[in-house]
Parts: structure tokens; sequence; C-alpha cells
DNA sequence: ATCGTCTGTCGAACCGATTCGTTGAATCGA
DNA sequence: TCGATTCAACGAATCGGTTCGACAGACGAT
């Protein structure tokens, strides 16, 4: 089922064969239909392998995943999700590695057996290896998130500072006055992990600005952290009676501290946060959430490779995105004693 | 940096060098150290798709998942996450493709471009063009979930039947009469979905050997769906006190319509159901449920896929998995009138 | 009748690996 | 000292496509 047959039953060259499929140079009318034909009843396809070696791109793209797949956010699933779609819409195979560190054998398998065109990188850090290595081994790449030295490189990224700052707004303009950050781990957080420092800056920006006091936590993601973490906030800081936060897995546990404590949401306490839409509308009381747009970025992300693929050498564009807040019910004037 | 590029720096061959990388013939020791030095330095790393179409295989997998734009399930997500780590531990790469007819452009590429090895295939129906499909391409599957003809081939599944029956059972034996079976959407149903069918027959069963009534509903894969649900279950079932589902994604709908209604759960109202282990930790009481283990499906799915691209003409494998229910927050006695 | 142009097709080279058959040198036993 | 064996390396073929240069035949212009 290889070029050569199709040739020899319809009676042409190989390369007669190739050139009515890529139309590169023109065939009789008769010859072409007569090769269509062999093709229909064969169902003859050009193998990849071959395709990719001769013509030195594989039509393919690479998605790098935060390891552990079993702990992806929801946000990190739209947005997996999107590139998918976004890929296929332009017939192109996604190939995914789940690996964090630069000498992981799939990231290497990927980038430097030349199995792609280019890469997607989703959760960078400010100082990230693997953005290193992309730009050493001379692949084409996109970042979700970026790193310290945000002009040398392609990304799209959400505006965290300015999200949070909007929520401590919000939150402020309800007549909140003592207000927590949860936001990401700690050992994130050291890593270097850019949306939990912007997180912060705009945090303590906004906090500053409103005249408002304002304790930042640090949480893992998920729901018994952040049980843990509004156990602590209450116990260390009664008067705080409002959240932000950027970490969404620990919402449920968050949630459920507060129910214990006997604080309803948001009649005595109110959240805001940075969520997929999809999820901030799920969650019970639905949470006011700037609505981060992850269908969106995956297909701009794809774009964006997809140029720069085609572009290696341009300037590096950048996409940063600060989608506004959508009020639902987690939020509401802060309590006033009877 | 091809393997030419290595023979020349190092005063050897190609083949000389291919057989210091594979090991398949003698090198002498003093030969190899020269070539991985080289090796070292260019940090050369052979040419997939070189490599690909002379061995006619590819190293990597296939996995084909619904298609994008709907949500992937949470036990769904985890199976991905396991399918790729599984398939890492063995240096295998994964080719996604979102895909659900067998017109699908992507799974096409994949399938007869010969693009992958072998494809794992997610949700399966009863009849499905795409296990046609691969059968005639020849190209080696495993499924998750089975068709009407499951001695033919691959696949691991969970034993719906078994699984709702056991919910069954719990509810009956707590002393809930009167049960409601929130099964997935009419329009899965139709299209031979198969755990909505095999849920369907282990709920019929089961109810009919405890004797209770019980009453099938069918429901879209979202809260608002399953809000919607529970509301006609309540109106038109009054004596309903428990459900059993395979629905988790309707759930948060569910319970939002139940706290509507007054009904405390599991104080007033009880729900069992199959559900992914954290999501069921996750759920709010947290849900009583069979823990579909989606981890281990994922990696079984892995090693029978290997075993069968290996031997090709054995005998087809399957595995039917039947987890125990974990006890949680979502069940309780019957509520007894006072 | 001759030259140039245009069409449609073919043959051969090439992409970068693997692998088979071969060969020259070193080693060994008789 | 010679043939047999082993070791280490080489050269060429091959996988299945794409693409470049060549070329035969038809056609039109001069």
């Amino acid at each position: 089922m290889n070029i050569g047959e199709i040739a020899r039953r319809s009676g042409v060259s190989r390369s007669t064969v190739s050139y009515a499929l890529s139309g590169k140079r023109t065939v009789s009318e008769a010859t072409r239909r007569r090769i269509q034909e062999v093709i229909d009843e064969l169902d003859y396809r050009p193998n990849a392998a071959a395709r990719a070696l001769k013509e030195g791109r594989t039509r393919t793209l690479g998605l790098v995943i935060p390891p552990a797949g079993g702990r992806l956010t929801y946000m990190q699933l739209e947005f997996v999700a999107s590139v998918l779609e976004a890929a296929a819409r332009v017939d192109l195979d996604v190939l995914l590695s789940p690996s964090g560190g630069d000498h992981d054998r799939s990231f290497e398998r990927i980038v430097s057996g030349r199995r792609v065109d280019g890469v997607i990188v989703m959760e960078i850090r400010l100082e990230d290896p693997r953005v290193t290595r992309l730009q050493k081994a001379g692949m084409p790449f996109v970042t979700i998130g970026h790193t310290a030295q945000p002009h040398e490189t392609c990304w799209v990224d959400v505006d965290y500072a300015t999200l949070i700052s909007r929520c401590v707004y919000h939150l402020a303009d309800l007549g909140h006055h003592h207000i927590a950050l949860i936001n990401r781990s700690a050992e994130l957080l050291a890593a270097g992990y850019g949306p939990g420092h912007r997180a912060r800056e705009g945090f303590t920006a906004a906090v500053e600005q409103r005249a408002v006091t304002g304790v930042e936590f640090c949480c893992a993601d998920d729901a018994p952290a952040g049980e843990a973490c509004m156990e602590q906030i209450l116990d260390a800081h009664p008067e705080i009676t409002a959240v932000a936060t950027i970490n969404e897995a620990a919402l449920p546990g968050v949630q459920r501290a507060l129910e214990r404590a006997g604080l309803d949401v948001p009649g005595r306490f109110s959240i805001a946060g940075v969520a997929a839409k999809h999820w901030a509308e799920e969650f019970r009381p639905q949470l006011t959430a700037a609505d981060v747009p992850a269908l969106e970025m995956g297909s701009l992300a794809v774009d964006l490779l997809i140029e720069r693929i085609a572009e290696p050498n341009a300037a590096p564009k950048h996409r940063l995105l600060a989608p506004p807040i959508s009020l639902r019910s987690s939020t509401a004037p802060a309590f006033a004693a009877p």
C-alpha cells in the first residue's frame, strides 16, 4: 500500500502519483482520475514518516503539560482541549508530553528527535529550563505564561496581577476591610511560578491602593490543603471577611472550612477568584471570578505557534489577557454586626 | 546533526554509529567511547521519522478521546492522564485524536497514515464505526468499554451493571424503597452507549431482586441538566428517597435541586454513584461511590495494547473491573417521619 | 521546414536512519 | 606456517515518500 503500488496499478511513475496528489505540477485530467480511482479503491494514504523525513516537517505539534497528570486543574484541562481543537482545525496532530524538568525523556524525544514542528509549553516558571532547552535546540515554541525574559519568547498569558487587583477592588467596594489572598503553594512560588508571583504583586498593590489590610497565604492545589489553609486564616485573622484566590483547586476545601465555622458564603464571607468559567458556574455558590478564557488561549497559542514555525526569526509576539470579573453569588457586602 | 555527521566526526562509518547506539553488533570499547563523546557534544538524537520509516514502527500510541467540544468528565481525564503516564514509563509517545465518527480527518490520519503503532479508543459505543475502521485497517487497538461483539476485540471496561446493582443493594439495605437511576443522556443511550445500557440492566435486575421500586431517568452530562432532572424526579415521584447514578457531571446540579427543595443529603435523601475517587472525595458531602480505578485502567490498557502490537494475532484479551463501593457521606438510612 | 514553448510524464537523487553481507586484521590451534 | 575462527568495521541496499532536471510530443509562430 505504498506510492509505488499505486503507480504500478495506474500505469504511471511514482512521481506522477505524487504530483497528482499534491498538485505541484500539472497532471492530465485523465491520469489524475485513473490514479484517484486506484487510491480510493485501495484506501491509500501517504506514509507519514516517509513524508516527514523528506519534507523535514512532521505536521505535528507538541504540547507539554504538567507531569503527574491527575492533578490538572479544570482551567488547564480546558486549555488542553482547546489546543487540540485548534490544531485539528488546521489538520495538525498533537503529541502530548507530560513533563516538568528538561531532563525528562519524553520531552527530550520530542525536542531533539524532531518529532514535532513546534511546541506549546504550559505552566511556565520565571526561570524555566525547558525554555532554555527549546531555544538551544532551535525548536519553535509558544509558552503559556512567561519567563523572567518576556521579550525573548512567544507567549500567551493571563494578567494575574490585574485580575487579582480587580478582585480586591471588588471586595473593597463591597466594604471588606480585611482580605486574604490564597495563593498557590509555597513550593511553586519558590520555584518561580509566574502566576503566583504576579498574583502577589497585584494583591499587594491593590491592598495598598484601597487602604485595606491584606494577608497572603500559600496553599497546595487540593481541597484538604484549602481546608487547612482556611482554618488557619480564620484562626489567626478572625477580622478577615473575604478572600481572593487564583487557587481554584483549593476552593472546595475552603468552602468546607467556612461551612464548618458556620460562615455562610456570601452572607458572612466573600470569595472572589480567577477560574475557568465552567468551573466557576458549577461551584456552589456560583463563584464571582475573572473567567479565564482558556478556550481562546488555546487557539491563540496554536495560531502564534504556526506563525512562529513559518517565520522562526520574526520578532516574538505576546498576548496578555485580562478578562473582566463576572459577578456571581460568592461575594456580597461585608457583614455588619447587627 | 544526523548520523552521518556523527560518523564523520568520530572517524567511523554510519553503520558503526548505529550499532554503537543500538548494541546489536559488537563495537570496540574505544570506538564506542569516541562516538559517545561526539554524540554528547553535539547532543545528537536519531531522527524519529527516519527511524520510523526504516523500522516500520513509530514508538507512538494513539489515544482517541471524545471530540474536544464536549467536556471530558473527571473520570475520563484521570484515564487520559494514566495512559500518558503508563506510555511514558515505557518510552512511548502519545498522539491525541479528539474524534467521534470514523470520517474524522484526525482519526483517519492516525489510522491509515500509520502515524502510530496502536490505538486506544475511549467512549466506545455498542456499534462503533471506529472499531470497524481499525479492524479493516489492521491497526492494533484496545478499547475502553466494549462493543456488541465483545469477544472480537481487546478491551478494558468497568462493570457498570454490577456497580449499579451494588449501589441499589446498598441503598435498599439502608431502607430505601423507592430509588431513581440517573443515567446518561437519552441521545447517548440511543446511540448505543454501553455503560448506559449496562447501568440500566444492572438497575432493573437489582430493583427486581430487592423488591423495591425503581425509575430510570436520562440526563445530559452537565449540572443544569442534573438540576432539571432532579426537579423532575422530586415532582413526579415524591416517594423517591435515593438515587443511584453513573452521571457524575450531573451531580452538582442534582445536589443544587435537593438543596433548594430543602432535602438534606444524606439526612433526607441519599446518593450513591459510580465516579472517579478524587471526584467523589471532593464532592460535598463526600460521595458514596464505586471508585472507578481510572488510573489502573489506563496502564492496563497500555499494557494490553503493547501486547497486542507484539502479537497482533493472539486471542483478544479483556478485563472487566468491578471495584467495591466506598462508603462516604452521601448515603444514610431512609428518613423515617417522626 | 525550423525553432521555441508548453504539457505531461519519467527517472534518479535525496531525506536519515537500520541492517545484511562482506572484508581485513588479529587470534588461535594444529 | 597455514587455515579456521573471531572481532570490528565498512559499504550498499532499503524504507516510502518528494522534487529536480530531462525529455518526448503537440502546437503555434516565423
